[in-house]
DNA sequence: CCTACCGATCGGTAGG
DNA sequence: CCTACCGATCGGTAGG
């Protein structure tokens, strides 16, 4: 019993830790955050943090893998499944919404920070992402030739609809009068139906 | 005379070093690129550059402010002028889009970099994005009233729009199949009609 | 979890 | 533009 609880207090020591160093990372970069910034933050000592974590890169290893996780594991659930393409696509940018705004810290580490994560751990996120935008550059080509979306570039299409969504993380904490709600409807209605009325000519 | 000659040598080989330093900080961040890393590409020691610059910070003081001055400068001549709010946006974004894709590092360093910027600077840059934003949210607000644009909120829409097209700073160096026009063309599809044939119904 | 400390490396200067 | 070098600070270890 008791071993349990020592485990179970070091885990959460842990946890609090890449939480903390997730906020840091945020504000200064990973490598403008020094482990002692890092120790003090958490009040202890600089040599200390290396009873709960192995390195500075681990920190920064698990925060990265365990988002990516997150979304090939939704990718995983959404791309086979019954849903039409535009379905598809509403699921997965709910979710990066969902993240950006929310999951606080850690969307903007994972985002900006990958290429500072040590080989061969770059390698394999980079393939985790490369996946991914596989199957979501497929649900589109897929609504592309279903009818459903008009004749668009596919991978144009995708990184306009990842990155716009990117803004939230930056944004989103420091002002709470919106909610995810709203903010999604706003975002959804931009993207399927467009910003202008349809009787509006805007060709030039 | 040749003073004269001697101040433009200087003035280019500063710009040199400035370019290349803008490749190194998109590559491996402004904390992450060291000046002997700086040095080495472009072929002297690190005591040597600072016959050019006079300073580390000084470098990304000029990445940022320039290009903060091209953005308001734009800003400034499309604000006031006798387009339409749509044609106003259209103008903005297609800078945006041109500066993202050609300009190359110099705009992921201003868009990722900034925060490092040192004091007096980093509130002149956030003051000159502010008065920025704020100007486009009201080109946007003024779309709204004219019924030009759909009743979606002035912020979520300028920052939505702001964010999507950031991808093509990452992007466009490594995959020249696509030229800017192309891009351009989709990305405006997008956005000022949708993603949808208007005949679709993707409310659920 | 701390004290004490390490080798390496940083941005930058002196002096030529 | 270089050699020589600086004080500061980095991530991390030893040993308790």
């Amino acid at each position: 019993m008791l071993p349990k609880v020592d485990v179970a207090i070091k885990k959460s020591k842990k946890q609090i830790i890449v939480e903390e160093a997730a906020r840091l990372f945020r504000e200064k970069g990973f490598v403008g955050t020094t482990m002692r910034d890092l120790a003090s933050e958490v009040g202890m000592e600089a040599a200390s943090l290396y009873n709960h974590i192995r390195s500075k890169d681990e920190i920064l290893i698990e925060i990265c893998l365990s988002l990516a996780n997150t979304y090939s594991a939704k990718m995983d659930e959404v791309y086979p499944s019954d849903y039409t393409p535009i379905g598809k696509i509403k699921k997965l940018i709910a979710l990066h919404i969902q993240i950006n705004s929310m999951s606080s810290p850690l969307a903007t580490v994972m985002n900006d920070e990958w290429r500072h994560l040590p080989e061969p751990t770059k390698t394999k996120f980079l393939d985790m992402r490369k996946r991914y935008e596989y199957q979501f550059t497929d649900i589109i080509q897929q609504g592309i030739e279903k009818g459903e979306i008009k004749q668009l570039d596919p991978r144009i299409t995708l990184y306009t609809l990842l990155s716009s969504v990117r803004w939230l993380q930056h944004w989103y904490h420091a002002n709470r009068e919106l909610d995810v709600k709203d903010i999604k409807d706003n975002i959804m209605e931009m993207f399927l139906s467009g910003l202008t009325d349809n009787q509006y000519e805007w060709k030039n």
